[in-house]
This record gives structure tokens, C-alpha cells and sequence, in this order.
DNA sequence: ACAAAAATTGAACATTGTTCAATAGAAAAA
DNA sequence: TTTTTCTATTGAACAATGTTCAATTTTTGT
């Protein structure tokens, strides 16, 4: 039976997983150690080698897996019949709040550079991806007229300008900004922009 | 003569810093090496720790240099006798300029992650401040009736969702957005900020 | 039970940042 | 100028890192 070995290896991996999981939690990604990992998982260094192609690509699938997550939190919170606008702010909202109970896991996504010149995996840009289209969705009844590639111009650009004023206060070190008063400022932003994308939208033919 | 000395050493700090800044700008921050410095400034490794504490300590000097190019950028291009909206859109459009035309060095700013235990020095706090002052000016007279810390937060705010757009489309690996329509995409954005705030400005008593 | 195949191991290697005893150089004293 | 003292510079040595691969152990098929 080969099945067991592939279910060793699959074990291996989630095992190994878990543990990179756990120390970026921690410690943050930039404290990530082969042997480190390795010792918390009870395996030798190299075993890591034949599970992941290297440290980036066990790092990277952690990302995923927290991409995933966060789509999940999204998802789970979105309101059923609400207006396009409610949608936004709850987005934003959600979004101020996975990043700031899941900060090291969220920072890693971000702090964490692949090799320059590696292609990054096409799963990884999907599951990317699929954060744009979560906000591609409300923004398409806010702009009918709008084709699906301006749609998700405008979702990136939301979702940058969001995410900058949200990276900004929580990594202060010195004065971390209150995060209710955060979240206002988060939700008077999305207003200020949904009001401006409605009457952008208004003036045209 | 104790100033030949004091040359010297200033000299080196000099020449460690061009090196430094010239290889930033060749193979980014992250590609940084104390012997690779050393051997570009003609001095043995050592040397480095006499005049730097440390890499990331030298790393920063550099960094401080760029946010103190990039205020003067800021500074320069500043209109006389323009309306408050004309002068944050210049500063906003400045801003992109200057991170697509020293994209390496900008990017250094935000990637070169300083120690966690140890206090960021004043210095460079102070740097970094007077790129919110810059955004305060131009802001205090669309608010008016503002404190200094309320000025301040939105002057941050502004900052935070500008620079959020801007890195997401600079880092785009795959589809980099066309400058020209960053550009544009940056000003209606900042109409946009602006014509918000100044909404809620009007609503106040 | 045995042999072939595969998986696991961890010592070894190449690169890092950083240190510090030894050397070279500059300043002061004779 | 010569000698002595203090300072600056050096680069070999160290510890910590990611990664590899010959040797070992485990699993599979008969």
C-alpha cells in the first residue's frame, strides 16, 4: 500500500505546517528557522526539504492557507440582502479585524519577499485574487455600468487604501492608534469613497 | 591635529553610505552585505562596525537620507498661492514620482524591518514627521476649525491610503499599472479624500 | 524472511553578521 | 629625529543560518 506513505508525507506537511503556523504567530516570519521548525515538528532538518521545496515555499503556503482564512472571515461575515454600501463597511471592518486578532499571520503575508526571481505560484495569485472579487461584488451594483476589469481596477484601489491607513496604525510601536477608534475612521473612509465612486458614477451619460 | 582624524572617519561613513545607497539601488535592500559593502568602499569588514553600529544601523542612515530626498522633493515642488486642494494633489502626484523614479530606495523604507527590542532613534522619527507636517499644511486651511492631533491623524490618514495604492500598483509584478493612469487613478482619489472631508467640515456646527 | 526501493537522517558546506587579538598608523614626548 | 603611547584598521575566527546528500533506517512487494 503506497497510500500509507503518502499519508505520512501529507502528515509531514500539515505537521510542518502547523508548526510554521505557530511560530510566525509568535515570533513573526522573520524569526522563521529550518531547524527550529524542524525541532518542534520532531523531524531532522531535511525531511523539511523533501515536504516543501524550501523555506520560502513553506512560508508561502502558510500565506495561502491565511489568504484562505481571511476569505473565509469575509465570507462568513457577509450580510445576506443588505445594500451594497452596508457590504463595504462590513468588508473593511472584518478585514480591520482579522488583521489586527491574526497580526503576525497577517503582517507575513506581506513582509515575507519571494525570491525576486521565481514566478509566484498560480494558486497563490488565485487565492489573491479571490479577496478582489469578494470586493469586485458589491462594487458591481454600485457601478452597473462599469466592465469587469475596471470593476476590479476600482476593488484593488479600495482595497489599497484601506489596507494602507489599516497597516499603518497597527504597526505603530510608539502610539498604536485605539482600534474602535480605527474602526471609525475606517468606516467614515469607506463612506467618503463610496460617495465619491457614486457620484463619479451619477455624472455619467 | 585631532581633525585629520574626525575627516577620516567622516570620510568613511561617507563613502559606506554611497556604497550602501549605490547597491540599494542596484539589488535592493534585502541584498545588502557587510563584506559586499566593504569591499565597494575598499576597507575590510571590520571597519563597518567603527563607523555604523551595525548593518540595519547603516541601513537606516540611508534610509533617513531618503526621506530627507524625498521632503525635498516634496518642498520643491510645492506651488505658491495654489488652493489647498491643488497643493495636496501635487504632493500626492510628487509622491508618486518620487517612488517609481528611486523605486529601490523607497521600497527600503518600508521593507528593512528595524529590531524589534530596540527604539527607533529620534532622528529618524523626526524625518519621517515632517512628511505629515508637509500634508498638515495644505490641510489645516480645508480644516480649519481642526486641532494640531486631529490635523495630524487625517494628515496620516490621506498619507496612509495614497501609499497604499501606490505600492500596490509599484509591486505589481505580473500587470504593473501604466503610470499615466496611476497617476490619474491617484488624482481623482485625492478629489475624492478631499471633497470628503470637506463635506464633513461643512456638516459641523 | 528477504531483497529492492523509498524515506529519513544529520553531519557537512557555503554564506551570513559580528567580534576581537594582532597589526599598522598617528600623535605626543623626549 | 627617535621613541613611546594611544588610536584605528585589519581580517581570521566564531556562531548562526539555509541547504545538500551519502549513509542509514523504514517500507514495500514477493
Amino acid at each position: 500500500m503506497s497510500d500509507k506513505r503518502e499519508a505520512k508525507k501529507a502528515a509531514l506537511r500539515t505537521h510542518l505546517l502547523e508548526a510554521t503556523t505557530q511560530q510566525i504567530c509568535q515570533k513573526g516570519v522573520e524569526e522563521i528557522r529550518a531547524r527550529d521548525i524542524a525541532k518542534h515538528v520532531g523531524c531532522a532538518v531535511g525531511s523539511l526539504y523533501t515536504a516543501f521545496e524550501d523555506l520560502d515555499d513553506l512560508i508561502l503556503h502558510v500565506n495561502s492557507q491565511t489568504l484562505q482564512k481571511l476569505d473565509e472571515a469575509l465570507t462568513k461575515g457577509r450580510p445576506d440582502q443588505a445594500s451594497p454600501q452596508t457590504c463595504m463597511e462590513k468588508l473593511a471592518c472584518d478585514y480591520l479585524d482579522f488583521a489586527s486578532t491574526h497580526y503576525r499571520l497577517w503582517t507575513a503575508l506581506f513582509d515575507h519577499k519571494w525570491p525576486e526571481g521565481k514566478a509566484v505560484p498560480q494558486w497563490h495569485l488565485d487565492n489573491q485574487q479571490k479577496l478582489f472579487l469578494q470586493i469586485a461584488g458589491p462594487l458591481k451594483e454600485l457601478l452597473p455600468k462599469a466592465d469587469q476589469d475596471h470593476l476590479l481596477l476600482e476593488a484593488r484601489t479600495f482595497f489599497a487604501a484601506i489596507h494602507g491607513i489599516i497597516t499603518l496604525s497597527l504597526q505603530e510601536r510608539y502610539a498604536a492608534v485605539d482600534k474602535t477608534i480605527l474602526k471609525q475612521q475606517i468606516i467614515k473612509f469607506t463612506h467618503l469613497i463610496l460617495s465619491g465612486l457614486q457620484t463619479q458614477e451619477d455624472l455619467k451619460p
